[in-house]
Formats: C-alpha cells, sequence, structure tokens
DNA sequence: TCAATCACG
DNA sequence: ACGTACGTGATTGAG
C-alpha cells in the first residue's frame, strides 16, 4: 500500500518569502494581507498538486528561543521583521483555524525544530517539508523530502534522498558541518571566519565532518589553518546552532493534521474577511453549504409564474455556465442552461426569449449589471425599474473590483446555487452603508448612465472600412524597410518586438555604453523610448527602432487590432463603468479613448471614424478642466484670477512663477510652466517633472517653489487632502464620489507616497469625471427633448462626440456646448470648444 | 499569466 | 537613503 503523507510547512519561512514576493495586497482600510495571500495561495496549490493525507504548519515563537539565547553575544544580521508583516500573523493563524490546518509552535523551539521532530514522529508515513531556508535540508533522508521554495515560492526544488549528493554535494547529515565551517547569515550562525561555501564544500569532500577538518590541521594550506584555528571555538557553537532538534517534547496524535477538503463555509467566510475574491474560486470549497433560501431547480413552471405574479420585486442573475438564477422572496428558481441535449433546461438564446417578458412587468429587478442585460435582451426592451448592484457597490467602494452575482455568493459564503439570492442581500446590505452622497451618485448619476452608456455602444461608431487596407499597406511596406536596415546595422537578425533581444542586441553584442540606462523590474536594460531617445544622438538604429515601434504600434492596436471589431461598418467599443478607482469610465474591445492625436502620423488614423451617411461628427471637449477644478476648489486667487480674465493659462502660470512680464513669456517658459500645471495634478514630484521637462530635480524642485509660491492655496488644498484622507480613510469628489486611500497606512515609503499622490489626484479627476458624466445625462436628455436625431458616440474623459444629421450640426453643437459647460456651476468659467467635421480628425 | 512598452486624457 | 509623476487598455514575448 502507497505511504500517506505528512506535508510540513515552515510558516515563519513562507511568510517571509510571501510577504517579499507580493506587493500592494492590503483590506480596505489599510491591513496588509499580501503574505497571508500568497501564503494560503501557496496551500491551495500543494493541497492541489501533492494531495497530502495530513498537513502541519509550524512557526517560530516570537519570543527569543533556547538557540538563539545561547548565542546572544553575537550581533545578529537578520534585519527584524517588519511590523507590516508581523501583523499578518495572527490573522493568518484566525485563517488556519477557520481552514482546520493544525499549525504547532512552541516556546522555545524554531519551527525547524519543531517540523525536524514531526518528520520523524510517525511511522509509516512519508513527510515532505516547505521551507525556504536550507538548514532543513539535514532532514531529509528515506523517509523525508525538502523542498526548497525559489523564487518568491512559485518555483521549489525537491531534495529527496535520492538526488540529494547530486543536487548539494554533501550528504544531509554534512550540512550541519557545512554550517559549523561556513556559517548561515540568514540564520545568525558565525561558523568560521574568512571560511565560505567553497572552502567549506572541498574541506568537507575531502574529511567528512568539521571535527575530521580540525584533526587534519596539519594538511591544510597555512592561511586556511590559520583561520580555522582562530574560529574554533565560534565553529563548535555553529555546529550546536546549525542542528536541528529532533526530540523536542510534542505528542500530537498524527489524526489531528488531518486535511479536511472542501473546506467549510467558516473557511470561506474568513478568507472573505480579508476582501480575497480569487482564492474562493477554488475547487477546495464546498459547493453546496447551508443558506437561508430555499433552491428549487428545474422549477414548475406554473409555480415559478404564479410566484413570480405575486411578487413586487427579484433578483436575477446568470451564472458563468448560462444557467438563470431567479430569486423571489426566500426562494431561488434556478433554469439550468442545457448543455446536452438530454439535459432538460434552456439554451441561452432561449433564456433571453423567455425571461425578457419578466422586466416588461412592473416590478423592481436586481440585477448585477444593468447595461450587460439590456445588451443580453434587446431587442426586447427592459421597462421595469430595475436596480444595479453592481455599480451601487463600485460606489461604496472603488478599490475592489467589480461585484458579480457569484461574487456576493462567494462573500456570504454561499453556493454560487444562491447566487441571486446573494445578489438581493448584497442590494439591502450596501443600501444600509451607503450614505446619501452615494445614495445619489447611484439613483441620479450612474444609473441613468448605464442606459445612455448602452445606447452609445449599441449605437457605435462608423469607420472607413475602405480606407484600412491602405493604412496597412503604408505600414507594411515601411517596415519591411527598417527592418532589414536594422539588421543590417546590427550585424544579425533578431525579433525586433522583443525587448529583451533588443537589450541585447545593443548593450552586449554592440557593446553601447549603459551609462545612466535605466533596468527593468527584472533586472535588463531597458529600451523604451527614454532609452533610445539617448542613444538615438549617436547611433542610427535607435533611432530606426524608435521609428520602427511607433508603426508596430500603429499596425497591430489601431488596425490589425480594430478591423476584426468592426460589424457593417460600425466599431461597438464597451465602457467599463466600474474599473477606475477615479470614477472615469474605460473603455475597451476596442479601446477608442487612446487613438493617436499628439503625433500627425498617428492622428491620421482618426481619418478613419466617421460620420454616418448624410451627418456629421461634433466633437467638444472641455478646455483644461482639471486645473479650472484646481482653481475652483483651492480657490487660489491669482488661479481664478487668470481664469476670469480668459487668459492663456500656462502663459500666466509663466509669467508669474519665472517672473517675467507676460509679453516675455517665450514658447519654452511656457512649455516648462506646462508640464508644472500638469505636475500639480499628479501630485508633483522633482522627480517626475525633471523627467518630463528632461532637467535637473534641483531645477525642478525650483520651479514647484516657484509655483507654490505664486498659488499658496493649492499647496494648502493639497495638503488638505492628503490630511482629510488620513483622517478620514478616504477623499471625496465634487459630487461626494469616494476614494478608500489604504495605501496611506503602509509602511512602506513608496507606496504611502503613492498614496500621498493618489490622494491629490483624485479629488480632480474624479470631479472631472463626475462633471461630464452629468453633461452627458443633459446632453442625451435634451436632445431627446428637442427632438434632434444627433446621438452620443464616444467619450474620452473631457471629450463627447456626436453622431448628428448635417442639417442638425449647428443646434447640436450649441447643445452640446451649452450643456457641457453648464453641468455645474464653479468658481471659475467652464468653457467646452466645438468643432465638427465628417471625421474624428477633421472634427478636433 | 506577467512584464515591457506605448497609445490616450 | 530611497524611488516616484495620476488614471486607463492592447499587443507582444517569455516563462
Amino acid at each position: 500500500m502507497e505511504k500517506k503523507t505528512l506535508v510540513l510547512i515552515d510558516g515563519n519561512s513562507l511568510m517571509n518569502r510571501a510577504f517579499y514576493a507580493i506587493n500592494g495586497f492590503t483590506t480596505k482600510d489599510g491591513f496588509p494581507t499580501n503574505a497571508i495571500f500568497g501564503f494560503v495561495k501557496f496551500i491551495f496549490k500543494i493541497l492541489e498538486e501533492e494531495k497530502p493525507d495530513y498537513l502541519g504548519v509550524a512557526f517560530d515563537l516570537h519570543a527569543p528561543t533556547f538557540r538563539h539565547k545561547m548565542y546572544g553575544g553575537y550581533k545578529g544580521t537578520r534585519t527584524p521583521t517588519p511590523e507590516a508583516l508581523v501583523m499578518q500573523f495572527p490573522a493568518l493563524k484566525e485563517v488556519l483555524r477557520a481552514m482546520r490546518i493544525r499549525y504547532v509552535e512552541l516556546e522555545g523551539y524554531e519551527a525547524d525544530d519543531l517540523i525536524g521532530t514531526l518528520s520523524r514522529a510517525y511511522e509509516g508515513v512519508a513527510s515532505v517539508i516547505y521551507t525556504g531556508d536550507r538548514d532543513s535540508y539535514q532532514l531529509v533522508n528515506e523517509n523525508v523530502t525538502v523542498c526548497f521554495t525559489k523564487r518568491g515560492v512559485t518555483e521549489t526544488d525537491r531534495l529527496t534522498n535520492e538526488n540529494f549528493f547530486e543536487k548539494v554535494g554533501l550528504t544531509p547529515a554534512q550540512i550541519v558541518e557545512e554550517k559549523a565551517l561556513m556559517g548561515d547569515a540568514s540564520d545568525n550562525i558565525p561558523g568560521v571566519p574568512g571560511i565560505g561555501p567553497k572552502t567549506a564544500l572541498s574541506l568537507l569532500q575531502k574529511y567528512g565532518t568539521a571535527e575530521g577538518v580540525y584533526e587534519h590541521l596539519d594538511e591544510l594550506a597555512a592561511g586556511v589553518k590559520n583561520r580555522l584555528l582562530a574560529g574554533r571555538e565560534s565553529a563548535k557553537l555553529s555546529h550546536t546552532l546549525a542542528r536541528i532538534d529532533t526530540n523536542v517534547p510534542l505528542p500530537i496524535p498524527l489524526e489531528e493534521f488531518s486535511v479536511h477538503v472542501p473546506f467549510s463555509a467558516e473557511a470561506r467566510a474568513a478568507l472573505d474577511k480579508l476582501e480575497f475574491r480569487t482564492l474562493v474560486h477554488s475547487s477546495l470549497f464546498e459547493e453546496y453549504e447551508r443558506s437561508d433560501a430555499e433552491t428549487v431547480t428545474l422549477p414548475d413552471r406554473d409555480a415559478f409564474r404564479s410566484a413570480f405574479q405575486a411578487a413586487e420585486s427579484f433578483a436575477f442573475a446568470e451564472d458563468k455556465e448560462g444557467g438563470t438564477h431567479i430569486c423571489i422572496g426566500d426562494t431561488e428558481y434556478i433554469f439550468p442552461c442545457k448543455k446536452t441535449l438530454l439535459d432538460p433546461g434552456y439554451f441561452p438564446e432561449e433564456a433571453a426569449a423567455l425571461f425578457a417578458p419578466l422586466f416588461a412587468e412592473d416590478k423592481r429587478a436586481v440585477v448585477d449589471d444593468y447595461k450587460a442585460l439590456l445588451h443580453r435582451f434587446a431587442p426586447a426592451p427592459v421597462s421595469c425599474p430595475v436596480e444595479d448592484v453592481g455599480l451601487l457597490s463600485y460606489l461604496l467602494n472603488s478599490g475592489r473590483k467589480a461585484a458579480t452575482a457569484e461574487d456576493f455568493a462567494r462573500e456570504y459564503a454561499l453556493p454560487s446555487s444562491n447566487c441571486a439570492y446573494a445578489l438581493r442581500r448584497g442590494f439591502q446590505d450596501a443600501l444600509r452603508a451607503a450614505d446619501e452622497d452615494s445614495m445619489r451618485l447611484y439613483r441620479e448619476l450612474e444609473l441613468p448612465l448605464s442606459r445612455v452608456l448602452y445606447e452609445m455602444e449599441e449605437t457605435g461608431v462608423r469607420v472607413d472600412e475602405e480606407k484600412f487596407p491602405e493604412f496597412s499597406a503604408r505600414y507594411a511596406s515601411e517596415m519591411e524597410t527598417l527592418t532589414k536596415r536594422i539588421y543590417a546595422l546590427a550585424g544579425c537578425e533578431f525579433n525586433l518586438n522583443s525587448s529583451m533581444k533588443l537589450s541585447e542586441v545593443l548593450f552586449e553584442k554592440l557593446g553601447y555604453s549603459t551609462k545612466g540606462v535605466k533596468k527593468t523590474a527584472r533586472g535588463d536594460y531597458s529600451t523604451n523610448a527614454e532609452v533610445l531617445e539617448q542613444l538615438a544622438g549617436e547611433h542610427e538604429i535607435a533611432r530606426l527602432i524608435l521609428r520602427y515601434r511607433e508603426i508596430q504600434k500603429l499596425r497591430s492596436t489601431y488596425i490589425d487590432g480594430i478591423r476584426p471589431l468592426i460589424k457593417e461598418g460600425i466599431v461597438h467599443t464597451t465602457y467599463n463603468q466600474t474599473m477606475t478607482t477615479t470614477g472615469r469610465l474605460s473603455s475597451a474591445n476596442p479601446n477608442l479613448q487612446n487613438i493617436p492625436v499628439r503625433r500627425e502620423e498617428g492622428r491620421e488614423l482618426r481619418k478613419l471614424f466617421i460620420a454616418r451617411e448624410g451627418n456629421v461628427l461634433v466633437d467638444a471637449d472641455y478646455s483644461q478642466i482639471e486645473l479650472r477644478l484646481l482653481a475652483h476648489f483651492s480657490g487660489a486667487k491669482l488661479l481664478r484670477k487668470a481664469y476670469h480674465e480668459g487668459r492663456d493659462i500656462h502663459a500666466a502660470t509663466a509669467s508669474l512663477i519665472f517672473k517675467v512680464p507676460p509679453e516675455q513669456v517665450t514658447p519654452e517658459l511656457r512649455r516648462r510652466a506646462k508640464a508644472v500645471n500638469f505636475g500639480i495634478i499628479y501630485g508633483i514630484s522633482a522627480y517626475g517633472l525633471s523627467k518630463d521637462l528632461g532637467c535637473s530635480a534641483s531645477e525642478a524642485q525650483r520651479y514647484i517653489d516657484g509655483y507654490f509660491a505664486t498659488y499658496p492655496e493649492v499647496r494648502e488644498y493639497m495638503d488638505g487632502n492628503v490630511r482629510r484622507a488620513r483622517e478620514d480613510g478616504y477623499v471625496t469628489t465634487i459630487l461626494g464620489r469616494k476614494r478608500y486611500m489604504p495605501e496611506l497606512k503602509s509602511s512602506s515609503y513608496t507606496t504611502r507616497s503613492f498614496g500621498e499622490r493618489a490622494a491629490m489626484n483624485m479629488p480632480l479627476q474624479g470631479s472631472s469625471a463626475d462633471i461630464i458624466k452629468l453633461a452627458m445625462l443633459a446632453v442625451d436628455r435634451r436632445l431627446k427633448r428637442e427632438g434632434l436625431s444627433a446621438k452620443l458616440v464616444l467619450q474620452v474623459h473631457d471629450e463627447l462626440i456626436l453622431d448628428a444629421p448635417k442639417e442638425e450640426a449647428e443646434r447640436t453643437a450649441a447643445v452640446l456646448k451649452e450643456e457641457m459647460e453648464n453641468a455645474v456651476t464653479l468658481e471659475v468659467p467652464l468653457i467646452a470648444d466645438v468643432n465638427t467635421g465628417r471625421s474624428w480628425y477633421d472634427a478636433k
């Protein structure tokens, strides 16, 4: 019979690895959870791959341990455990208890000792130890495998009795001898000063043990011999320190380590408390658990119909398999998707036709994505009142991922068969949690806007399909020429799309100087535009690659990328209304919010986006809306004055911060002032500004100082944003939209600084988003009320584009400008510039 | 699936 | 002493 397996995990070692491998996980109120997340994920992986019968986790106790006390005289080289990690241990233990995973810790012993003891405690059980600590290598024998985790926790090196010598060059027992000689800085073992891994290895291969080495000192070279003599006491001490105790008094019956999968609702709730939304997808969780809802699969149609008729409201959801869930009262009616012809149920197309009539009755429907529902049932109307829980929960916390009905089921530790029931509970809880501003944003802004967005997506924007091949051909021929010339200059052929290969060619093969060249996160030299532009002065190849990249981008993203998405001459983007942390929309499939404009070559692509037959595009964009909001919120006198006087704001700022008369502001001075103005909106730093301007950080700092001297109220406003974010935990926009800022509580300087900049930016970016959303509602209403047949087709953050009949173009333009400018009243004028044209290119 | 790059506001 | 501009999405290569 196959031996049973006991997996033993070094909790401290793996929490440490996970802590440094994963960034940025916190709950919305700032409690760090990155290490726990990595650790739990790692356990899941082990359970799925290793499928052990028993599982245990060992922890060090943080009180000084026996082995540490013994050599308290030495100064530790181990850096203190960061507080953000320390605080995760109690929470992890709570999770382990909920998952019924046995963990052990014992005063006076390290995790190593506990693991060592347990690995030898149970007759007839094979042990597998997971650790990131080489110390445990000594535990390997015919019954014990050690898995050493590398690169975070993604890779493991498996050491068995059979492969140990081949991999390590020593026997497991010799690991203690090795540490006695070379020590282990990470474990505070001193070893013999001056003896490193190479010397230790060769000595042990010859003499077997540390003691053996000392017995043959005479055979050694003088240098090594002297070092060994000087370190004799240290070697003895290190030997003791390195030896793992396998006889800890730890009388735990094996059964206590039994694995209890699938995990219970309690485990799911524990992970949910930490706001882990992906982990609970795991098949390691029970699918069916208790619920307050009565669940009826394959309901009797007549019974369902009469229950529906009697109801005032219902929750509606479709699961990932395409099954339909409807919750009425406390009963969830499930209409499974028909996967085979033998199963009773419905095809998705049939489901749409069958369930669409439910939304024509005068009952309130609760769904997780109203806009998707409108698409799903079109052309059938949805005329009943609808609540969109996805939108509401986004308003309550824009920092988390969009919530589907199935997400709510997980959140409440319910089976996904109760997702409609969970959705209704989610709605009720959200209503209770919502403050007045959030509720207004939901009812008066986002919910009505989602119908407008639906219509925009449905309408789509017309494209000039015939022009695509022209662009394609033009790009292809130049790319061919460029490729040849680059290969010739490089002296070899390589994949031009691979930044790694390019980096090799430039900095290794051609040997270009890497002085001042940034490295990427993975340690290679960067080949981004900034670097290539530096090289371009001296090396033609860099210029050619920049050009190649430019064309490759235009071709792959905007021509080849968009072309397959054209349906009957129209592209229909999808706006995501619950994606961004600031309240902006995002656009995808295709993304129509990043069509090139800054350079002429790319801008030409806008000729592809045209008005329908007999129509023109009417385009309006807000003039510097975020800076105007800054003037509004901060009350900066001189900034407001400049806007009231209708001045060129960048020139006015240049004049004030560089102290030159307005008529002496050169284009260069204006350019710098403009960069400062933008920098302010992003939560300025001297470094960031210097990079943008290509000047030194100290020069950038002088500009910033000049700016704040000119507009002191702006600094007060920005500081106020950060202070409020720290005090309240969130910042808000002009309409009271919130963004939680847990980063401000981070122990990492980088994370905290990021949070501060985001706290300064969000009220501006988010208020701008609020305002254009109000304008979209107003424009939509006006057009319909006045019987204009112009249609909104695009939104690009501060820009709206309508497709309007030629004869209505002027009225449409006037309506658009008026509604955009009057969407809110600020302390400074709000200006929208309007243009019309046959194509997007012409309407700018 | 992630990192690098680059398009937009 | 240390690393940083704010917010997105698409493509590509590499593991």
